[in-house]
DNA sequence: CTGAAAGCGCTAACAG
DNA sequence: CTGTTAGCGCTTTCAG
């Protein structure tokens, strides 16, 4: 007969007692300790040293229960984009699991149709995006840029981190990379290849993010002194199929551009069908650029040149930038900076972008 | 002044407590209810309408207090598939944030290289996998055909689902599609569509599903006294590159196919890619069927016919199983039975496929 | 089959 | 700066 109490598995783990005991504190000296409260004099070390020797983890769950938090954060999603963002989810998780948070994670929009104006559940979310419920709020593009959202968590005033290439309204904390610049490189990339005649797909116009890559082709294009024609612009949504057709566009018009810059992969996917369709060969007649570094990049033939992003640091970024943020304010140390946090992004040149064709 | 006691917030989440007010019994009576425990008479029908009216959600953070359990389930993936597995994990989050559960998720394998024979990391696995860690696995596939990993499963005793087309090993739990019948479906299609000439690309052959998918191509050929050509049989390894090279090599040879079925949707769109590089229209010169209905299948061009499954629900019925059986153990009925949840696919027939060619 | 009592590990509130 | 007290929501005893 083991004579253990409740389960039959090993030891019981070390609680905040064990650590007080083995310190000569008392428990609430220890739970201070290790919340960043207050000074302790000397029993700094002590305390520190206790909780080694003991082996000592917080427990999520008594924490949760008594304190104030609740140790949950949630990221909210398009449903659409979903494929797009797992590895960014799964950033996310790792970060929340190392600091003992627990992420929620909602989807919203319609997955069928996405012809609907707004099929987004609102009240739904306020219900969820609230300090009761969740300590913070992650936010996804492109709903990062939903006005009605956003008011929605401001009114709240629930700490909040937005994805995103570009700083918007009341949301303070952010991470992203520079969407701005990494379109201008890719349009540099193209212009260095003899590209003269460039067009580009934007993406959706009340996303901020698709007003930034066409700015940085713009701006590209204007350094290099390159004349940017009104009927090399057209605007998609995202999709593969605005892609095809936007595509089918540029190359049905006299005099059409050697190269398109997509202002997101899929789009540049659906230039690639449209290319396909009307048998012009990629990049030796035509050269395609994305953007994103989605699964779908190297998944297509010939494999897309574009931006890659670091979905997983940013995953593990905006949960690390939402704790810091949470601590600051237990701590009362002012904090209404707003917190930018760039990440690196990589031109990753492949196969469907080439040399300017001779030909003509 | 607003009254409140503690948080400034708003209104204090719905417990155990409020439910039984509303019901009119004890909470104790609520908490059996919950965990599915003995019995009660009439009452259940007015703890349930409570729960609602209040919007009761247990509290994992209380549960895993007091409780024996850890109120946590483990997913484990191989991260050369997460996209796809996207909406699976959403499914499972979904259904587990219902039951008050909390899912862990650990992608295995190297991410950059799947050249390297078994980058998995066994005894990380194995510190996770532990009744004492969580109260139960979910293995997707292809891991989920590792017979370590499912060695290290059966020696830790901890509970465990399998997403995959097959039974296996002491596993009991498993949901699914079936893949056997579902390729035998697609071959017909294939068929009835005029073909004689089909090449199947097989996934690996260490994954299970990889056979099953195979058998069903072999037996429709076989049911409709079609005969199966040795040099139309290849073996990729679920990857685009390999679906490419696999059909160069099959539409190389003479008397080539008219129709390709490949093991999944990423050799499907190699095969895509192939037939582009060879200049061979699709359909119109060769019929192309993929399975799984990834995300890939309607990013390319001309949209895949393939199988589709419903990945969100395969989610939510793992995790769903996972808690009964639970329930079950908890209350000692007695479970060594295989419970197998076998879920409807859909024949997705695009513009992939189409008439056998009449220009021969 | 049901209820009452106690306690899981931790932290907010209040004293010292 | 520190300790005491109480209680978070739930489940495990243990009586009815």
């Amino acid at each position: 007969m083991s004579g253990s109490r409740r389960r039959t598995y090993s030891s019981r783990a070390a609680t905040i007692k064990d650590v007080a005991l083995e310190a000569g504190v008392s428990p609430m000296t220890v739970s201070r300790m290790i919340n960043g409260k207050s000074i302790k004099l000397s029993s700094i070390d002590k305390i520190k040293k206790a909780i080694k020797k003991v082996d000592y983890q917080p427990n999520i769950g008594a924490r949760r229960l008594s304190g104030g938090r609740t140790y949950q954060f949630l990221m909210i999603f398009s449903n659409q984009y979903i494929a797009y963002f797992s590895e960014l989810l799964i950033g996310s998780m790792s970060a929340c699991k190392k600091i003992g948070y627990n992420l929620l994670v909602e989807g919203v929009g319609d997955e069928e149709s996405d012809k609907k104006d707004s099929p987004i559940d609102y009240d739904g979310i306020a219900s969820l995006v609230d300090r009761a419920r969740v300590d913070g709020v992650i936010l996804l593009p492109p709903i990062c840029f939903d006005p009605v959202l956003l008011d929605i968590v401001r009114d709240k005033a629930v700490p909040c981190v937005r994805i995103a290439g570009s700083p918007a309204r009341d949301i303070n904390l952010r991470v992203g990379c520079d969407s701005f610049a990494a379109a201008y490189d890719m349009t540099n990339h193209l212009i260095s290849l003899g590209h003269t005649n460039l067009a580009f797909i934007k993406g959706p116009v009340n996303y901020a993010s698709s007003a930034l890559r066409y700015e940085g082709f713009v701006s590209a294009l204007r350094d290099s002194g390159l004349k940017l024609y009104d009927s090399n612009i057209k605007i998609g949504n995202y999709t593969v199929d605005s892609g095809l057709e936007c595509t089918l566009e540029l190359l049905g018009q006299e005099n059409r551009p050697t190269a398109i810059f997509a202002g997101d992969d899929q789009m540049a996917a659906g230039a690639l069908c449209a290319a396909q369709k009307l048998s012009i060969s990629v990049p030796e007649q035509l050269s395609v650029a994305g953007f994103d570094g989605a699964p779908i990049s190297h998944s297509v033939w010939p494999k897309l040149t574009t931006i890659w992003q670091p979905m997983k640091t940013m995953g593990e970024k905006s949960v690390e930038l939402l704790d810091s943020h949470l601590r600051q304010l237990e701590l009362g140390t002012s904090d209404n900076v707003r917190t930018s946090m760039i990440l690196d992004y990589e031109l990753k040149i492949r196969q469907s972008t080439g040399s300017v064709p001779t030909t003509r």
